[in-house]
DNA sequence: TATTGTTATACTCTATAACTATA
DNA sequence: TATAGTTATAGAGTATAACAATA
């Protein structure tokens, strides 16, 4: 079992770790245009395809409104196309221009090359190790999000 | 050696655990009337005792004008306290008030039982097997920051 | 002349509420 | 009546630039 002490020490170095990972990132996106939230924005027509705005703001579960603004940024900068719901005419698909596909392709690159350097040279051991208890850590987080979070009222169909 | 779809499939675990983190801290603060970016303020008054704003700004990596608006909300919430200088008058100190320092121990309370929490009846090998890795991981990490960031504080020596 | 903290201005992300057009 | 997206308004965090008071 390990000590106060030391579980204390291993939640400061996985926050010192997301801290770092985080502004990495974000300084990455930058270089690209880019900020974390239009990025998430991106990823999602990425992996699911043309969507309305309303899809988006349950996906990235925010506001119409935020969506409004984002979806207005990245059309401004180029990643993003409004078009007309072929049925619906309340309704607008958002969809990725070539660039933003282009860009969203580089990030997903950026992305493996990150996992590549920040685990060069580490034994298959030492890796297993960690990612064991990674695995764990992340289980009960998950746990502890679920509890504390009262009933969302609805089925969180991740995608 | 980790193949690169392991290496991505834990840099998302971390990535995944980052968030999870950071929004249950997130949702602890507002219920103490504190922000991420205020308690962060806090913090470095807890650590380091009354400061000017130009300290806060340099702990905090911020702009001056930034500090102001921290400060200004605040004091408005009852947190800290502006006194002047005793030397400089020019200046003014920011120190906890009564309030803010029994928050800020409380938030520190918080933390080691979310500690506690989060690796509890985690096996000892697994726990030192999972701080092992994320040693390293984090030294990684530090490196390849410290890499790409040119030099802080130092002379640019060229470009 | 340099420093401390401010006002002025602006951008990003976020929210709720009211409204329009459509379903 | 309900839904999709907008305008209006607000607040938080961030930045630069110009300026006052002081060193």
């Amino acid at each position: 079992m390990p000590s106060p002490d030391e579980r204390v020490a291993a939640l400061d170095q996985i926050l010192e770790l997301a801290v770092l990972v985080n502004a990495d990132m974000a300084a990455g996106l930058a270089e690209r245009g880019l900020t974390e939230a239009r990025t998430h924005l991106v990823w999602v027509l990425r992996q699911q395809g043309p969507c309305t705005q309303r899809d988006l703001a349950t996906a990235l579960r925010v506001s119409p409104r935020n969506v409004t603004g984002l979806v207005d940024a990245l059309v401004a900068t180029g990643f993003v196309t409004r078009q007309p719901h072929p049925t619906d005419r309340r309704a607008t698909l958002v969809q990725l221009t070539d660039h933003g596909a282009t860009v969203a392709a580089a990030l997903d690159a950026d992305h493996q090359e990150f996992a590549r350097l920040l685990f060069a040279d580490m034994p298959g051991t030492t890796f297993a190790g960690f990612t064991d208890g990674l695995g764990a850590v992340l289980d009960r987080m998950r746990g502890l999000v679920a509890e504390s979070r009262p009933r969302p009222e609805e089925e969180p169909a991740d995608a």
